[in-house]
DNA sequence: CGTGTTATAGAGAGATGTCTCTATTATTGG
DNA sequence: CCAATAATAGAGACATCTCTCTATAACACG
């Protein structure tokens, strides 16, 4: 019923991803995504309503794909194993997926778009939860107990030190395996040898 | 000899780093730069030729501004202290100048701007041989020889990691120091305990 | 006190981006 | 084959940004 779509909103997310993780957060204009799709801009906002929109889905698209595996890997019973594989998926993962990475790491979500769209609020409110969970319940597994700082150090170490990584490899053209892999496993697990986060329960080697 | 200066470079400049502090890598534009001086646009622009040139000499007043007190830290004699020095001024630098730690982590170079003024080819060409020199020596004094994956790592752990709590701490509202600066040290440090970086000389503490 | 010099003031030209609105085209079901 | 439907096509209104150009203001020096 009616005419077949010739443009999706995949295919539009797609080339926004790509112009943005190649041109920065201003180069997925709605003009150049409809020129990287060989369309008139108006028939971009048949499927978006607003370009904002557009950069807010492609947003919470590159969140979830990231997080469905990094989840994964941080839910093996083994404590140390979960680190080390949730570690390893942020490296692994930005490798085989440059583009989203780069949509990730290079543009931090504030600068992508200073104005959120309301309809996604709740979306983007809720956007972290699960692996904020995830980690708080990796805390409790180690320790026994949470505590605020015991929480934000893992998710430094579990998130901000491996994506630090993926940063300078993209900017040094650095591969994200070999030298790399090794020393941000152990730049990562170097925080856990704490005190503060190993009173209740010792994590020996 | 004239009508004395209402405006000068560095007042630009200091607007120009606080509205990319808060806003982003394009919220500089002239017109709210000459808004935040109380100017016309027209006035900023018999200062600087080109949106494009205050935001070059933006990112090479930052850097240089970060780099002083960086170099002078990664040059004590004593390897260790020289690192310890090294990521510390990261994170304290950071902390004492908020903005322009934005300027520098919130948005890469790249970012900041697609197309960088040819005049200041030159010198954003050399803007980092400094470091990349004083890195260079850091890895000749602790190991005797360099290679290039030694000088990459060593880069990474004395510049990339604490950028990375650089970087979470600002959008986890985290302070940068307590048990962030301890965690810091020992991820940066966790990076030298590898056989790769200590073939000619072992680091034992 | 006037002249030369240097800076600011402010309007506006031109480019680019977002979004709207109408016309047109392709398909499906009767 | 003929509606009904749902999509694309494309022009253009409106906003904003960069940069230019001319007029005006303030100061130094003789």
């Amino acid at each position: 019923m009616g005419r077949p779509a010739k443009y999706s909103k995949e295919q539009i997310l797609d080339a926004a991803a790509i112009l943005t993780a190649r041109g920065g957060p201003t180069a997925a204009t709605v003009v150049a995504i409809a020129e990287a799709l060989g369309a008139p801009s108006g028939s971009i906002y048949h499927l978006f309503p607003s370009r904002d929109l557009i950069v807010a889905t492609l947003w919470i698209r590159t969140v979830r794909r990231f997080q469905s595996g990094y989840l994964d890997a941080l839910a093996h019973p083994d404590v140390r194993t979960a680190r080390d594989r949730a570690v390893l998926h942020v490296l692994r993962w930005s490798a085989q997926n440059p583009d989203d990475a780069r949509v990730l790491t290079l543009h931090s979500r504030v600068e992508l778009l200073e104005a959120w769209p309301v309809e996604l609020g709740a979306e983007l409110e809720t956007l972290n939860d699960a692996v904020e969970s995830a980690i708080v319940e990796h805390v409790r597994l180690s320790r026994g107990a949470t505590t605020a700082d015991a929480v934000s150090a893992t998710y430094f170490a579990l998130v901000g030190i491996p994506y630090s990584a993926v940063r300078f490899a993209m900017s040094a053209g650095e591969p994200l395996d070999g030298w790399l892999e090794a020393a941000v496993l152990r730049a990562s697990a170097a925080v856990f040898d704490d005190p503060i986060l190993t009173t209740s329960q010792k994590d020996t080697p």
